[in-house]
DNA sequence: CTCTATGCAAAGTTTTTGCACTCAA
DNA sequence: TTGAGTGCAAAAACTTTGCATAGAG
């Protein structure tokens, strides 16, 4: 499959392990510049937190969701689904019902990489 | 619900009627640039196909998906997964199975408004 | 005539990239 | 020593906004 391709070895660097602690710490689905804001003072730079949190996505520790236009990253590996409120825009995790992966067989591709089902509403304090 | 505000009346102008025949003619879903670009010629400024896509969102008369950092425009009004591939970044629709939304109950969400379930993966062609 | 819609360019956002330097292995 | 990782600033890519003007109702 991989033809041939070096895999790049990655460090262990000081501002890596500092964005997979911060981006871990957060119970939300943070933003970049969320990560990069909780670093402050840490000396760790906008480009770099991108970039580790690319890696980290890269590397399966990670997943990112897209909303409004920007990518938030999930620290939650299993399979579940997102609840999205129009109002004050916070994302919730949903679990998913077992049953749905068996239900859910595309149609259109030949092999499914991921599944994203959010559903977007209002949260109860802003109903 | 509505405190009193008044709702902007809408004006039938040339440039409406161009934006929404423009995306009404694909058959994949399109992004905002790729409608400015089937009018060229015609005299619609890309500013103007964003506001009249939006419009149009705004009006329930079109669906709008997120994808790699952009919108793209759905014609489709019918409740529908999208298929997406990784590899083209072409986008399908899936038709949903009427078992679904009844499974679909969100525990987080007062009122749902909508419900998004996106397949990524391969297509055949890149496979 | 009134006020929404438009065009253009400037500005705004989020994310990526170029490049010289740093530092983990 | 070597080259992956970093910081900074510039660039890119997509979308929005300011403002004077056009034109629908």
């Amino acid at each position: 499959m991989s033809e041939g391709e070096h895999e790049p070895k990655r460090r262990q660097t000081r501002q890596g392990r500092l964005v997979h602690e911060a981006v871990s710490r957060f119970d939300h689905h943070p933003t970049a510049k969320e990560v990069h804001q909780a670093l402050e003072g840490e000396g760790v730079g906008l480009a770099t937190v991108y970039r580790q949190l690319a890696r980290l996505v890269d590397d399966g520790m990670l997943g990112a969701v897209e909303h409004m236009g920007e990518t938030r990253y999930d620290t939650n590996l299993d399979p579940h689904a997102h609840a999205v409120c129009n109002g004050c825009g916070d994302i919730w995790d949903v679990p998913l019902p077992t049953i749905l992966p068996s239900m859910l067989t595309p149609k259109r591709l030949a092999t499914v990489e991921d599944v994203d089902l959010t559903f977007r509403g209002l949260c109860p304090a802003c109903a």
